[in-house]
DNA sequence: AATGAATGAGACTTCATTCAT
DNA sequence: CATGAATGAAGTCTCATTCAT
């Protein structure tokens, strides 16, 4: 994803807007221009296609959405909840990117977003499940040794990945559907703890 | 709009197995006339119009899922279990379901159908949500007598409910992304147990 | 190239008489449109396409010329004369179609619309070729009974019908050039026999 | 207009290129510019629109045609012959040229360009038809003494000329159609033939 | 109950060209 | 001499819907 222009970022930045407002179908090219104050051929200057902005976009969304939110060397049920508090918060700080993020329209549309969303789900989920392995490896805490039995009670990594993937995807959605009339933060930090703490009482039960 | 017609039956079937083929934008009313072998003023003799068709097939939908995945009264993680494994089976069946059952495209569409979507989905969540409590409340085998502590380490049934639903719908988006390729009923079970057996574990250890 | 609905030949009327005018790029489906007195989407409740258009526009020339232009069985001078006599005259009568029999542009826009114009372009040439080689063995005069000598001073079929043909479409196109403004059918005449006089007298250095 | 600038030159080689593999409606600035390696409005640096550049590429034709393809004073078959067997080389080595050379699309584009393309036909022609008569008067091996009868029996040089000339350009316009494929100049030979050798069948008739 | 024909709105895209820099 | 940015006009085509029959 080659380094956007100054303009493609703004170009960008109106569409994730407008798909938070009116969905993927929101998105038209003329409206596009209209907001950016031009006529529509000045957007193909700029971008080959829609499909190309919506790829830029696509890029933008995973640099932004990686780089603001860091993953924690250490994978503490408390380093998770951390994680997903910023993400929370960059949410609700501008909720267009909450449709986006989680798109899946993009999937029917174009064969070549297809994939592009394809892999960028698997991303997330593999980056979740690669935490949950590591805490089964050094305890929850990230405290046991190395060598030391793990605790083994700790269950299928991917699937507990998938649980809290899909679990946010869900609340951020019921969020948006609702308007973002309510605390997306408070609701996600239970939605988090429901799981680590859930996590926590099976191991202690195993180590004590 | 209650009870539809043998002929409006055909037209939301059709509709379904479209949706599931190319997504809400591979709807359209030609496509769909074309497919019942007729011409398009005909479905406006029988839906008003395109809202109305999809209006119906939610309808259809909220049916045709709960009624053939009833809720077990027994709420323990097996019935957990066995009910999500007769959802994986009618979606292994008749996949066009997996795109349309989890369909949130629709909100962005129209108002109408925006409403009705978040109702839905609020309905599966409270199903869950409910039996969670109740496995709070009557312990994880429904055997804890009325009266008694209960396993309080269970957290939060909505999040659990929210996780678990999020999860399944991930895992069968997933699913339709790869082509319905893999066999989602045993990485459905796996998703299933993985938080079942968590829970077990935590309430095992303060049971204990 | 099945048969045309009489709204389907309506359009493929218009679209000859509108290539006739400003040809090939003078055709769009607005103006189109606009003579026949509907509006865009009109058309293509007829035609699937444009090229379709074209298609059909091909087969009712291939038809009409064809049809009304039939060779004579008896492959004499005198018998090609009339043929092309008659060209003359129906592209006298209707110019449009003196810019559309030809029309050598259709190859560079659309590879469907390449092969059909490659085939008409061969039929026609073959035709003639084979005109040239009964000429070769019956005689100039049709009068040579079969097993005699041919005169075989008669050269090429092929090359004589791609002299007579080009010959031929040059001189239509620059009638067309001049805009139509003088006697095609005089200027043809003398292109044609200028071509069977000089076969004429070679065969009859030889025949004498 | 006459004389081209360095770029002008570089600029029309490379329109005849993309003319030659894509029709004229395969020219766009765009393209154009896009192959020259710099931008649209550069073009207009140094030509004043598109029409300039088409007529400064048949202009260059022009003179590059008839410089490579000088005309033989004496006009006889065997240099009529040599003539087109260089025109056959010419084209073979740069296909594209056979795109352009007889380019009558141009016609209905642009008013100005069709009366050049009108032009350079008539012309192109002419010197045909001059040479046809030559062989009139002086004989077909240019050795009839000035003053002898012509052999009369050789038509309407006009009508010769187009058929030549109609006869070239449609086995080269095949040629093309068939993508090149084959020999041009073998076909492109044979069809001269076919005109002298009849012609001298003729003449040779009275001439005896 | 269905069709044939049409429509208004609007989708994405391309073209030749211009203007300030 | 060239670019970056933009434009007006136009292109083909699709969509949901309507109306007379």
């Amino acid at each position: 994803m080659r380094d956007l222009t100054d303009r493609q970022r703004q170009i960008v930045d109106h569409a994730i807007e407008m798909i938070g407002e009116g969905g993927l179908s929101g998105l038209t090219m003329r409206r596009l221009s209209e907001r950016l104050g031009v006529t529509e051929p000045a957007l193909y200057r700029h971008f080959e296609n829609k499909t190309a902005i919506l790829a830029a976009m696509l890029g933008v969304l995973e640099a932004e959405t990686y780089e603001r939110l860091p993953f924690d060397q250490t994978a503490t049920p408390d380093a998770l909840a951390a994680h997903f508090d910023r993400l929370f918060a960059l949410l609700t700080e501008r909720p267009a990117l909450a449709t986006v993020v989680f798109l899946d329209e993009f999937a029917t549309t174009d064969p070549e977003l297809k994939s592009m969303v394809s892999e960028l789900l698997a991303k997330n989920r593999e980056r979740l499940a690669t935490a949950f392995s590591a805490m089964r490896t050094h305890g929850l805490d990230g405290a046991v040794p190395v060598g030391a039995t793990p605790p083994s009670s700790i269950p299928d990594p991917d699937s507990l990945a998938t649980l809290l993937l899909g679990g946010v995807r869900l609340v951020v959605r019921e969020w948006r559907l609702d308007g973002c009339r309510w605390d997306l933060a408070e609701r996600g930090r239970r939605l988090v703890a429901a799981l680590t703490t859930t996590m926590s009482g099976a191991a202690g039960a195993i180590g004590a």
